[in-house]
DNA sequence: ATAGGCGGGAGAAGCCGGTT
DNA sequence: AACCGGCTTCTCCCGCCTAT
């Protein structure tokens, strides 16, 4: 079946066009303070040809609808240039109310803009809700609600007065990767990044930047395009220029928030990269907590959305300098990690309950570290396992995370005051939070396969579909160790089977009993027991071996 | 290898009726 | 008269999965 179409001369454009029919079928009006609808009759149709023969008086825009993923997305049915978006009488319309503001030099232009959209053919008919555009798109429905023009700029008139006059903000609008004019002197930058591909923001101002006549320019746009040849890595790319120009502009010693939501892993990865590149240490993420769930949050149960917010710092010049004279050595590193440490957050408890400081965990302090230095060009002096065992000698550890001798005693007085320590909420949406899911499960209980994997199977819910399945049975494999059931009950099982079981207390590491409750079951390496870390590196080289 | 099914996604926003 | 709160959801695209 064929769309209907119809051949017109665009006087506009000086050019034969062809574009789906579109025919009025039914209007809704309001007689004082009641409103009725009607089907089109003699009369309205007679005057909308009217309308169609005449001559607009002033200028509108005309311009060829630029290249991109959403900006021509409706050339299949005629809608090529900008003013075909309008009814000639909306068009009309909104066209003198532009012409008007340019005349008066008033600041109408700008309520034009918020006009631009709505009154335009982007504006839906939904039975059963309300009209709007689909957000996010340049879609045009096959049922197009025309709305009255001059009433809308009527009411964004009344809602610009109400606003009122705000004092002393000065907005400026530039783009990131030039903004060169602050030299350390900013006390804090708070960003919302483009998440990826996810809006098309230059293609998508471009309805309401033609009659701006002012265009952006979208080379240095932070998304990804396959029409502007964007993939991730220009992305990020483009990202680390940016971030690169906060950090230069921040005091040293100062913070910078970034707001983030999470619907794709890679991208998620290229933000922290680009913010590590740029040259900012990480020292919090964590879930932001919106007051209200959206609409699609409450009904669908397996809606999976977490804004995230990280919270990262630019070194102050005293770790940088010192960092020069002992980088790549253990005084390097245990420098930054005092600095880091320093900057963190010492107690956060929410509803009477304490909170576990992720950043404040070894695996990621060492994360962190490896970043500095990566990114200074300096090589890592120590593996993790020593990495963790310094931390253990040098600072004073609390829950799971380690603090400086001061924030202890601080962390010491506030824990009292709370009942009791949250776990820390791990969602599984890639490989890594899986690993770090089963490390907590198993230095909370060592378990055998059996018993972990049905526990694994519910937490997988918010498994990226993208990312390459894994095998809970791999995962184990590759980091964690399993006891066979012959020599010693290894210690993490033994402690956790007399602390848990009555009848296992007291028993040597020997003991048959014992050694049968523990078999088969996973435990987590003890990155100070040299025979642990023997087994994991055997491990290692041995899947490197197969894969040849 | 290709086709087809299927699930899920940056809400925004005009308007009405009730309240202050 | 001004203000406030609540109401309500469509089509397309992408990518994964299954079937042919």
């Amino acid at each position: 079946m064929d769309r209907a179409r119809l051949t017109k001369f665009d006087k506009a454009i000086a050019q034969t066009i062809q574009q789906a029919k579109q025919v009025p079928v039914l209007i809704n009006y309001s007689d004082g303070n009641k409103r009725y609808e009607k089907a089109p009759d003699a009369f309205d149709m007679a005057l909308i040809d009217k309308i169609d023969e005449l001559d607009i008086p002033y200028w509108y825009p005309t311009d060829r609808m630029p290249e991109g993923e959403e900006s021509r997305r409706n050339d299949g049915i005629g809608l090529t240039h900008v003013h075909h978006f309008y009814t000639k009488r909306n068009l009309w319309v909104l066209d003198a109310f532009v012409h008007k503001s340019h005349k008066l030099q008033t600041r109408a232009l700008w309520v034009a803009t918020a006009c631009t959209e709505g009154s335009s053919a982007l504006n839906r008919e939904r039975p059963f809700g309300l009209p709007s555009k689909l957000s996010g798109t340049l879609y045009v429905s096959s049922m197009i609600r025309e709305i009255n023009t001059l009433g809308f700029l009527r009411r964004k008139i009344g809602k610009y007065k109400t606003c009122g006059i705000v004092p002393c903000i000065s907005i400026g609008a530039k783009s990131s990767t030039e903004t060169n004019e602050f030299n350390s002197s900013i006390d804090y930058i708070f960003t919302d990044p483009p998440f990826g591909g996810n809006l098309m923001y230059s293609e998508l101002n471009f309805l309401w930047e033609a009659w701006l006549k002012v265009c952006t320019n979208n080379k240095t746009e932070a998304i990804t395009n396959k029409v502007q040849g964007k993939g991730l890595s220009e992305y990020q790319r483009i990202m680390t220029e940016c971030f690169r120009t906060f950090c230069h502009a921040l005091k040293p010693g100062h913070w910078m928030t970034v707001e983030f939501h999470n619907s794709k892993n890679s991208v998620w990865n290229s933000i922290q990269e680009a913010l590590q590149n740029a040259g900012f240490v990480i020292a919090d993420v964590r879930m932001l907590d919106k007051q209200q769930g959206s609409f699609k949050q409450v009904t669908s149960a397996n809606a999976v959305k977490q804004d995230l917010v990280i919270s990262c710092y630019k070194p102050n010049g005293g770790l940088e300098d010192r960092f020069k004279l002992s980088a790549g050595t253990e005084e390097g590193v245990w420098d930054f990690a005092r600095t880091h440490l320093k900057q963190l957050p010492v107690f956060v408890s929410k509803n009477g309950q304490a909170e576990i400081i992720a950043e404040r965990q070894n695996y990621l302090l060492f994360d962190r570290m490896v970043a500095f230095h990566v990114q200074r060009g300096e090589r890592v002096p120590m593996s993790a396992a020593e990495f963790y065992a310094g931390l253990e000698q040098r600072f004073p550890p609390r829950d799971g995370m380690y603090f400086l001798p001061d924030q202890a005693a601080e962390y010491d007085k506030k824990r009292m005051t709370v009942k009791e320590v949250l776990q820390l909420q791990l969602f599984i949406s890639d490989e890594a939070s899986a690993i770090q899911w089963l490390k907590q499960q198993l230095t909370k209980k060592p378990q055998t396969f059996q018993s972990i994997h049905p526990q694994f199977l519910k937490e997988i819910g918010s498994w990226q579909k993208y990312e390459k399945v894994l095998e809970l049975s791999e995962l184990l494999e590759q980091n964690f160790l399993r006891y066979d059931g012959k020599g010693d009950v290894p210690s993490q099982i033994h402690s956790h089977q007399s602390s848990n079981y009555k009848e296992l207390r007291n028993l040597e590491k020997d003991d048959p009993v014992l050694k049968a409750n523990a078999k088969d079951r996973w435990y987590v390496p003890d990155p100070n027991k040299a025979s642990d870390l023997e087994k994991l590196r055997e491990r290692a080289l041995m899947q490197e071996f197969e894969e040849y």
